[in-house]
RNA sequence: GCCGCUAUCGUCUAGGGGACUAGGACGCUGGCUUCUCAUGCCAGAAACCGGGGUUCGAAUCCCCGUAGCGGUACCA
């Protein structure tokens, strides 16, 4: 990308939730316009009439926010635009660029069968209202797409059909459409899906007709679910909401999305946003699909959760549980910021300082032994006398006991972890002991020791 | 069918004629650390789609296959 002032968009189909693959469009282009210094143009494609909603709308702004894309213009409708695009429809059909055809997609089919299956199709010109309106293709030479990813591609312009622009109602048709929406916002830069490739040749063949320059484009490698087939819903998280409600981070994910498809030549795999928008070119964008692997986004996503700040971790988790960020909200994200990847992992590890214990009667059958009820009350009793009631000084009463019974830790430890959280996995035992308080840890030890005693009498 | 795109470990990728005994990351396996679960650290298994050509030399360039994907709508 050169030139003075680079100008991108990038048009999600307000189809609902915001399609893994369109999120990382809308990021390409992000980092590109803030790369280059350029202007980002958000454009929501509604030109199917059919289908767009208000809601759905409303989604994909939603989506881009919480991924903290932001754009410089927009978001701009195409609603309303009917009337250059009919201006642009008449100045074709007056050169004769374009003409009116009445064929059917069967003529259309009966003609290829006639003329070989390599041959685009050709109508003839009619008067007749109602005919849909075909833009004139040559039969000789061939339309290149200069791909900023890929190169050159050409494309036979024999092999094109005088494609239909405009319907027989004269509302235009989406390569028209697009074609001269990005003409007229001043698009300079087309960054979006592979799928469009085939469509380009189309659009080159509109803007040249219509004597526009053409915009530079970038078509990005699509993404696979891990069956290599298309993205779609069965693949689990394919949405940017099923993103952040799985308890991502924006910052990891945005991270996660760049490197599908894109890799820095020292395998630099951890970049803060800022890294990112300075390091990304389109053109270091590679040709194949990629697969979304949700394990390694996890895995990212743990590196940026344990180097989060931790108000800022707190802020995040109250947000996903729909509490306040309290002090207590902070002390429990603080042992528990090392063990999670993701926020919806955070509750189960920190649940009991807010809860009852849970009931798991897997994990007492597990934990909970003969001799336990009385290393519960000797932990008890040494509990009862720390002071001041924190990690450091309730680790030096507790860990003289498992010497003394002659035992390993654990044997000690994790029936008490069992009696204050009801279950076999939380944070460091001394820790969560120091969060929970010496009343409700005392208290729930005693109720531990009276339930051992009732199973082994 | 026709037009086009793509092809390196399971996955994301680096590498663009000799530095390749093909590097890194996730995942996996084993070990260490350890009160659980994680983390952290160490080690290991794991790939150039196939066939031709060009060249002294090919993962890298060319051709042909094969496979996957996209387009081929009065859809977007």
């Amino acid at each position: 990308m050169n030139g003075a002032s680079p100008r991108l968009r990038f048009a999600p189909s307000p189809t609902g939730a915001l399609h893994i693959g369109g999120a990382r469009t809308a990021l390409y282009n992000w980092l590109a316009a803030r790369h280059e210094g350029g202007k980002l143009v958000l454009r929501i494609e509604d030109t199917d009439r059919e289908r767009s909603t208000e809601e759905n709308v409303a989604q994909i702004l939603d989506a881009l926010e919480w991924l903290e894309l932001d754009w410089d213009e927009g978001p701009i409708s195409q609603a309303g635009r009917a009337e250059r695009h009919a201006d642009a429809l008449a100045q074709l059909l007056e050169s004769g660029a374009a003409y009116r055809d009445s064929a059917t997609a069967k003529d259309v089919e009966a003609w290829k069968a006639e003329h070989g299956a390599g041959r685009g199709y050709r109508g003839t010109a009619t008067e007749e209202p109602g005919a849909a309106v075909r833009l004139r293709v040559p039969d000789e030479g061939e339309t290149v797409v200069e791909d900023l990813i890929r190169g050159p591609v050409a494309f036979p312009n024999a092999s094109y059909d005088d494609f239909v622009i405009a319907r027989g109602d004269d509302t235009v048709l989406y390569n028209f459409a697009v074609a001269v929406d990005d003409a007229e916002m001043g698009i300079t830069d087309v960054v979006r899906g592979d799928d469009h490739l085939s469509n380009t040749p189309k659009q080159l063949l509109v803007l040249e007709a219509l004597g526009f320059e053409a915009p530079r484009y970038a078509h990005l490698p699509l993404l696979h679910g891990p069956d290599g087939k298309k993205l779609s819903k069965r693949h689990g998280a394919a949405s940017v909401q099923e993103l952040r409600e799985s308890g991502y981070l924006p910052a990891a994910v945005r991270n996660y999305m760049a490197l599908l498809g894109w890799g820095t030549d020292d395998d630099t795999t951890l970049m803060s946003t800022e890294e990112l928008v300075r390091r990304f070119r389109i053109a270091d964008v590679g040709k194949a699909a990629a697969i979304f692997d949700e394990k390694k986004l996890r895995w990212l996503n743990g590196r940026f959760m344990r180097e989060m700040p931790l108000d800022q971790y707190t802020a995040a988790v109250a947000a996903h549980v729909g509490r306040d960020p309290d002090a207590r909200l902070r002390a429990a994200c603080e042992i528990a910021q090392e063990k999670a990847q993701t926020l919806a992992e955070v509750w189960p590890l920190i649940r009991f300082l807010f809860e009852e214990p849970v009931d798991d009667e897997k994990a007492w059958k597990k934990v909970m032994k003969e001799d336990s009820a009385e290393l519960l009350e000797a932990a008890a009793v040494a509990l009862e006398g720390v002071e001041p009631f924190e990690a450091a000084p309730i680790e030096a009463v507790l860990a003289p006991l498992a010497d003394r019974f002659e035992i390993k830790p654990g044997r000690l430890y994790q029936p008490i972890r069992v009696a204050i959280s009801g279950t076999s996995v939380s944070p460091g035992i001394f820790e969560s002991l120091a969060v929970l308080g010496r009343e409700t840890a005392l208290e729930r030890i005693s109720r531990a020791i009276s339930r051992l005693r009732g199973t082994f009498g």
